[in-house]
DNA sequence: AAATTTACTTAGGAACATCTTA
DNA sequence: TAAGATGTTCCTAAGTAAATTT
């Protein structure tokens, strides 16, 4: 069913990168935004200078926000109210399919189930001898359940006696007839790791925490210790001689004016110092950090001459660049006591690697795409800023000397370490765990299991919006045809945001009049929709699809009466669309949909695409085309690397070069044949056969370059990254290759075999999503 | 029930590291 | 062995969605 969709590849190369094609719709908002202005100001020039109070800048927003709504408000807010009227009803209804169709009982998210780990107990992970050692599984080690056929992602109250010291196990709901068959596997596979000595020590040491079994309360850990985040190293001042002009002037700055001076000249050479509105946002920002002598004077940035600065820190980065040898060890090995001391944490019983420990430095923000605040200060984090979030019975971080955490809580609800407001949107910024940390690795794996959840009701879900295209309320049809969207194009949500706060982009709920186009006819395809708008990052999204008639019809039917920049879907928005999913089945959001999409189109992809007496170059080609595939589905683009074509024709030189080869190792063979037509004698023979394989040996690494320039050329401008990152179950990689015999280094690196941990672990070759 | 805040995932590009090649 | 290409990691912005407040 899913591959049902028939997916264009064609948007990616129909649209350009960039936002130069989407000026137009500004206009309306352009007003807001100008008389919004002024509010802005005294917004920022609260966070200047004083930290502690970011809070109120929310009000003020509130207040700019209250005028835009009543311009609007007739439609939107009938909207609303209608919309609530009709709920229950509406309620009633789909309470009773999903009744009829829900095939599981709703599993409990969080049963009170709890972890036995001791609170202050350490035990670490392995990796490095530096002091902390694990003793993975003594401890406790209950285990997670899941069962070998369905790879279930169960948060249930049973153990499985996977191995030697899980005893027993409570069952609730398992059907685990292969349970045997499991703990067998596993047993060998903890005695033994997968391959040779060192690695086996290893292994067994890892933990693996997919093993055990997961908090069921709500709360995320019982025990966590951390040593605080890693501050931005404190201003230097520039050294004497380099001199910054004012209206050709040399002009000595105070340290203040200076430091934010020096990160418009880090800039200089990119294209957003020629921008206005970032010009205009940096001059204002930087006149706050000014004395008032320097505010007298500098009153014109196109006065300002950074050059001599900029010269300065490319030098800088050259001669860092330049440095010796040792030098640079220093620096790395300063880097890695910085890591071993701040990069990890104690959670519960185990040492964890954190993802993030260092403050974001302060610098000028360059927001993606059109960004109303580009250019502005974002402000240098300090200690006072900081919420500290540790277990009470931790070893408490300490601020740096001198200086005081803003709080410290001990909140284990939450995953995040310490947390910092940031002054220009006002949100907050969060250290948390690498992706391999076990806390991470658990959601993600739930993820999948929602997906493969919404892959077994899919089909219903699909039949009841094709239903709801013909319903009688408007919010209905409205709802129908952009889940249609999102499960046939995969688009994102399109949250609601703040406008003038955020570049102009949407998602499906969100999408305006004026990002779609109607044809009934194009080409020789009928009811065609062509979208045209920017998306996440500002990305541009462009497909022309067609649709069926009666989605068409619907379009028809809510672009009546509007403006460009009216919404198209009037009546719905994300949280009334994921209320409606969530009772079509437990923990569906619409983002679901697109991991759903995405997993089970790289499964199908590669059971089409790959061919099991292909060559295993050719069979990883295959994988990054299913690889592909998902991405274009999911408009995940990249600009073409800047040395694309160089790049390429590099490698078609080689490919001719190997080539010529080829055809003069051919010649050579059948010289030797000859020769050994006309002797017969042992030798040439011999000769023969090492001429055939040279050629055989050149053949084969032609095939190797040409289908690496088949595989560049195709992925010019597609990132596979983001999708086998966040989208693809990673069991259907590790299946596949356990399934062809490709190492599983082809296609993970290390970095990614660490936040696939689990799944390399746990699936077979059978695995099915 | 709307608005706001919070928590956490997803995202592309820059910086950096490492390999390859001239 | 330096320069260039390629692969990896870091960075942090920008989403989603749930929780909380008003």
């Amino acid at each position: 069913m899913s591959g049902d969709h028939g997916r264009g590849d064609s948007q990616v190369n129909s649209g350009s990168k960039g936002s130069d094609t989407h000026k137009h719709k500004d206009k309306h908002k352009d007003k807001e935004h100008r008389h919004k202005d002024h509010k802005k100001d005294k917004e920022r020039e609260k966070f200047k200078h004083s930290n502690s109070e970011h809070k109120e800048h929310s009000e003020k927003k509130h207040r700019d926000k209250d005028k835009e709504r009543l311009k609007h408000s007739d439609s939107s807010s009938d909207k609303h109210r209608q919309k609530h009227k009709d709920r229950d009803k509406d309620k009633r209804r789909e309470e009773k399919i999903q009744s009829s169709h829900l095939e599981k009982p709703k599993r409990e998210k969080e049963n009170g189930y709890v972890r036995d780990r001791s609170p202050a107990g350490i035990k670490s992970e392995p990796e490095e001898d530096n002091g902390f050692y694990p003793s993975p599984q003594h401890n406790k080690s209950s285990r997670q359940e899941y069962d070998d056929e369905e790879y279930e992602y169960k948060p249930k109250k049973v153990k499985l006696e996977h191995d030697k010291k899980a005893k027993k196990r409570k069952h609730e709901y398992d059907e685990d007839e292969e349970d045997e068959g499991i703990k067998h596997k596993k047993k060998i596979k903890d005695k033994k790791g997968t391959d040779g000595k060192k690695v086996k020590k290893e292994e067994e040491e890892k933990w693996k925490w997919w093993e055990e079994e997961r908090y069921t309360d709500g709360s995320k850990w019982r025990f966590l210790e951390h040593k605080g985040p890693v501050f931005a190293p404190p201003y230097e001042p520039l050294p004497g001689k380099v001199k910054f002009y004012y209206g050709g002037k040399p002009m000595k700055l105070s340290a203040p004016a200076e430091e934010v001076a020096t990160f418009f000249a880090k800039m200089l050479d990119h294209e957003y110092t020629t921008k206005d509105i970032f010009r205009k946002n940096f001059f204002k920002d930087w006149r706050k950090e000014m004395t008032s002598e320097e505010k007298s004077v500098i009153t014109d940035l196109n006065k300002c001459d950074f050059s001599e600065m900029s010269e300065y820190f490319k030098a800088q980065s050259e001669a860092r660049k330049q440095m010796s040898k040792e030098e640079k060890q220093k620096i790395k090995e300063e880097n890695e006591r910085l890591l071993q001391e701040y990069g990890f944490c104690i959670m519960d019983n185990h040492k964890e690697r954190i993802g993030n420990f260092r403050i974001e430095p302060p610098g000028l923000f360059r927001g993606r795409g059109d960004h109303p605040k580009m250019g502005m200060l974002k402000r240098r984090i300090r200690p006072e800023d900081i919420i500290i979030n540790c277990s009470k019975d931790s070893k408490h971080p300490k601020p740096p000397p001198g200086t005081k955490w803003k709080e410290v809580r001990h909140d284990n609800k939450v995953t995040w370490l310490a947390s910092w407001t940031e002054n220009i949107q006002g949100s907050i910024k969060y250290i948390m765990l690498n992706p391999s940390s076990r806390i991470k690795g658990e959601k993600d794996w739930q993820k999948y299991e929602t997906a493969r959840r919404l892959k077994k009701c899919v089909d219903r879900i699909r039949a009841q919006y094709r239903e709801d295209w013909k319903s009688k309320e408007m919010r209905i049809r409205q709802r129908a045809v952009a889940l249609y969207f999102i499960d046939k194009l995969a688009l994102r949500a399109g949250n609601e945001k703040e406008e003038g706060e955020t570049a102009d982009t949407v998602g499906c709920c969100s999408l305006r009049v004026e990002h779609i186009k109607l044809y009934p006819k194009l080409d020789d395809q009928e009811y065609v929709v062509e979208f045209d708008f920017l998306g996440k990052d500002s990305i541009r999204y462009y497909n022309k699809i067609p649709v069926e008639k009666r989605v068409f019809k619907n379009l028809q039917l809510f672009l009546e009466n509007k403006q460009p920049e009216d919404d198209l879907f009037d009546r719905l928005n994300t949280s009334i669309l994921n209320k409606h999913l969530q009772e079509l089945m437990d923990g569906l959001t619409a983002k679901v949909f697109r991991t759903y999409n995405a997993s089970i189109t790289l499964q199908q992809q590669l059971k089409e695409l790959t061919c099991s007496d292909d060559s295993i170059p050719a069979k990883i080609l295959s994988y990054n085309r299913a690889n592909r595939a998902v991405a274009i589905l999911c408009n995940h683009q990249r600009a073409p690397p800047k040395t694309f074509e160089k790049s390429m024709q590099n490698l078609q030189n080689k490919i001719d070069e190997k080539q010529n080869q080829l055809s003069a190792a051919r010649k050579q063979l059948k010289a030797a044949k000859a020769d050994h037509k006309a002797s017969h004698d042992d030798k040439s023979k011999k000769a023969v056969e090492m001429k055939r394989k040279a050629v055989q040996r050149i053949e084969e690494q032609l095939m190797k370059l040409q289908v690496q320039a088949t595989d560049r050329e195709e992925n010019k401008q597609i990132a596979l990254g983001t999708s086998k990152l966040n989208y693809l179950d990673p069991r259907i990689s590790v299946a596949w290759c356990k399934k062809f015999g490709i190492p599983i280094e082809k296609i993970y690196n290390k970095t990614q075999r660490e936040k696939f941990a689990w799944a390399i672990d746990m699936a077979d070759k059978d695995y099915e999503f």
